[in-house]
DNA sequence: CGCTTTTGACCGGCGC
DNA sequence: GCGCCGGTCAAAAGCG
């Protein structure tokens, strides 16, 4: 009988199918009788149906097993005949003897049915813990980042205020205190519930000694303002740069570490078709420039995720190998990322917390460019991350080009998606091998089905000139958090270990599609934008 | 119509 | 002081 057969199937089958073989939802609706309709396998012809008086000989189960012939072919038995035939043998099910067998089996059926929705539910609700806690994870991890942020920063304004005042003393009222209202008028919550950093920086800047002696006080770019071209802009945090950089000499001592944040520079080396790679960042771009010694262009962008973040970022192909793209981000984000961009985000504000440490930021950390390197990337040779004591601002290199990553040599198609970038803050910097990605962890994920995610990723056959599906379609916009937290759910149920990492490579391949996007949107559209391989960052 | 990109001009820093 | 260079601005153009 089929329910004989549902029985047997299921109970064989189905403590390992929902983790491992099938996706789970679509695992469950298999759990039914289709499977045994579709499928008569030899599974079924094994014993459980037979009478225990019928039970055929050990020589028939191993034919059964290792011939893939129909159920009536390579029966011997007339009774496994009789038990595996289809509905319409119930006809010659005339054996009674079997009939209470069957009403148990079927009992038990539908126990175990019982049992599996329980589970089924249970899984439902665990995903959704997990999603949640997930999502909590990722604000606690940007509020984390931004309360050391904003620490930091509180240490060195208060010790410049007291030097405000100090001067104030010396004097007299020839010292504004710019930066009661220094921060530019108009913007949003966003900016108001997130934008310490910026703001304090702008305050802490605003309020140097060096500021206040120089003649433009009160304005916050006097050579603008002399112009009369230029009012304050909404753009002021930017020329808070330029103001920062007109003077960098006597307030050193004070703001070393606070220019350093500032300045701060983490260049990501990728190998990428792409104009631009995907940090899950939205960016607009401001300007572009011919740079000496390289005949590829610049491009300046700045992020618009929020009002005034300050951060910014510098694309240039490489001189040597076009096909190399050097991204240079330099800021902060002063507000709430998604998840898509935490991982660079993660990486470019832990480079800056590294040179804001003590160590680092002395000349020592400055001139041990290895300390930073393996600090950020432990397991990773000082040449795929190198700090630049040369350049103006302290530069730390991320070289993705590379593949010295013994896993991604064994197979060496299987990870184009492998995301070295940082998710945490930087007291993490030395969980090594959890901040590996495996992109296959979101195979069967069709959620990244458009994302290049192709199947083929799993059997280690990722063809580079495979055909793509289009991808999300989502111009300039941030994919759902939704989205991505349902993603990551599934993908990170196969794995909780690697939850933050796993968020992390989610965020940055749904980051590929929104670059995708933003491609679409700009000049042209490379369709091998998303072969971009950001694929050598290695644990060990 | 609003947003983004393009692009020439402008500015400050720096080296000579 | 001058010129080069990196970085930024903002008007114009492009685009959906």
């Amino acid at each position: 009988m089929d329910k004989g057969w549902g029985l047997t199937l299921d109970s064989s089958s189905s403590p390992l199918f929902p983790s491992t073989q099938l996706p789970n939802d679509t695992m469950f609706p298999l759990l039914g009788f289709p499977v045994n309709l579709t499928r008569p396998s030899k599974d079924n012809e094994v014993d459980f149906f037979s009478h225990p008086s019928n039970k055929p000989p050990p020589n028939f189960i191993k034919n059964e097993i290792h011939h893939d012939a129909p159920l009536h072919v390579n029966t011997g038995l007339q009774l496994l005949t009789a038990n595996t035939g289809s509905d319409q043998s119930t006809v010659d099910d005339g054996v009674s003897s079997d009939a209470e067998d069957k009403r148990a089996k079927n009992y038990e059926l539908v126990q175990l049915q019982e049992e599996l929705q329980r589970m089924n539910a249970e899984n439902k609700k665990l995903k959704e813990m997990l999603s949640h806690v997930s999502g909590n994870y990722s604000a606690l991890q940007m509020h984390l980042m931004a309360l050391m942020q904003q620490n930091h920063r509180t240490e060195t304004t208060q010790n410049e205020v007291v030097k405000v005042k100090a001067e104030e003393k010396n004097e007299g009222e020839k010292v504004p205190r710019q930066f009661l209202d220094i921060r530019p008028s108009g913007r949003g919550e966003v900016e108001d519930q997130a934008s310490d950093s910026s703001s304090d920086d702008e305050r802490t800047r605003s309020c140097t000694p060096q500021n206040n002696n120089n003649s433009e006080v009160g304005t916050r770019d006097s050579a603008r303002n002399s112009n009369g071209k230029r009012e304050e802009s909404p753009d002021s945090e930017s020329q808070g740069w330029k103001h920062q950089k007109l003077n960098p000499s006597n307030a050193m001592d004070q703001s070393t570490t606070e220019a350093t944040m500032r300045k701060a520079r983490v260049s990501v080396r990728a190998r990428s078709e792409a104009p631009m790679i995907s940090d899950g960042c939205q960016w607009r771009k401001y300007g572009q420039k011919m740079a000496k010694g390289n005949p590829c262009p610049r491009a300046y962008y700045r992020c618009t995720m929020a009002v005034g973040c300050p951060v910014r970022k510098q694309v240039q192909r490489c001189a040597e190998d076009r096909t190399i793209l050097v991204t240079t981000y330099e800021g902060t984000h002063n507000h709430p990322l998604p998840p898509a961009a935490m991982a660079m985000a993660s990486t470019t504000a832990a480079a800056a917390s590294m040179l804001l440490s003590g160590s680092m930021s002395s000349a020592d950390g400055i001139m041990n460019p290895n300390l930073l390197a393996r600090a950020i990337l432990p397991c990773s040779s000082s040449s795929m991350a190198t700090l630049s004591a040369s350049a103006p601002f302290p530069t730390v290199t991320l070289d993705l080009t590379h593949n010295p990553n013994p896993l991604q040599i064994q197979r060496p198609h299987a990870a184009p998606f492998q995301l070295p970038f940082l998710t945490g803050n930087p007291q993490n910097f030395g969980s090594g091998p959890t901040q590996m990605v495996q992109a296959q962890a979101f195979y069967n994920q069709s959620k990244f089905s458009g994302l290049q995610l192709s199947q083929e990723v799993e059997s280690s056959q990722l063809a580079p000139q495979a055909p793509r599906p289009p991808p999300l379609q989502q111009p300039n916009q941030q994919p759902s958090l939704a989205d991505t937290v349902n993603a990551a759910t599934a993908a990170i149920t196969a794995d909780p270990n690697f939850t933050a990492v796993l968020a992390a490579a989610i965020s940055s391949i749904i980051g590929g599609a929104q670059a995708n996007n933003n491609s679409t949107t700009t000049t042209t559209t490379n369709n091998n934008n998303n072969r971009a391989t950001i694929s050598s960052f290695s644990g060990n």
